[in-house]
DNA sequence: CAGGCATATGCCTATTTGGTTATATTAAGT
DNA sequence: ACTTAATATAACCAAATAGGCATATGCCTG
């Protein structure tokens, strides 16, 4: 069960991801692309896949790939109150928790 | 060398991360709120910390703990692109993106 | 239906990784 | 000095992971 946080550690994934996110592509594209080998590539489609990621489209013997970046939100808002300190502001809610510490 | 998003990959760092988030923290507050043994909690400070992401200051025996954000930006910068995505629009760069294929 | 594309899958291996246990280190208190 | 507290480090292990090669599958074309 791979969490959206483990799908970006991988550096192949995430230039699949950057692929996908300018449109759709065949897997051949891709490969091309990314210069790896079909299963490799492939490989990562299935966890991207899986992962909810990315859908997948059947057109004759091509498999399209689409970018479905739904995922990534968990992720964005994980990292929203992070945000918060490079933004160079402390808002309400960082001062109140920052206040319950010891 | 662990990129930002390897270390955002595993949940104890996480979870140490967002407890730095809210304030400085010793090394023994940490065991307490993460329920892990010590040596796994330091184990995963010291990535952390050779990331760049959390310094220590120390306090007699104790070592107290602060986080570092500017190491998430690279990862906030990577997903802002996507963050039109689920924000519902594309805005020109992305349409400039698109026109680029095939 | 034979042969060639495009892609998926299975198996293998090397590497990485997170946790555990045991031990070292350093400072404080008595 | 001796003991205890707080933390780091080392050695070890089990599980996960990414890529490579070989092969299977499915579709299209002649």
């Amino acid at each position: 069960m791979a969490t959206s946080f483990t799908l970006l550690a991988d550096p192949t994934r995430r230039r699949l991801l950057d692929e996908l996110r300018r449109g759709e592509r065949s897997v051949g594209e891709l490969v091309d692309r990314l210069q790896m080998n079909q299963p490799a590539v492939s490989k990562q489609l299935r966890v991207l896949r899986e992962a909810g990621l990315a859908s997948v489209r059947v057109d004759a013997q091509r498999r399209i790939y689409r970018l479905n970046p739904d995922g990534l939100r968990e992720v964005d808002e994980w990292l929203a109150p992070y945000r918060a300190f490079w933004e160079g502001r402390l808002d309400a809610m960082e001062r109140t928790l920052d206040s319950m510490e010891d």
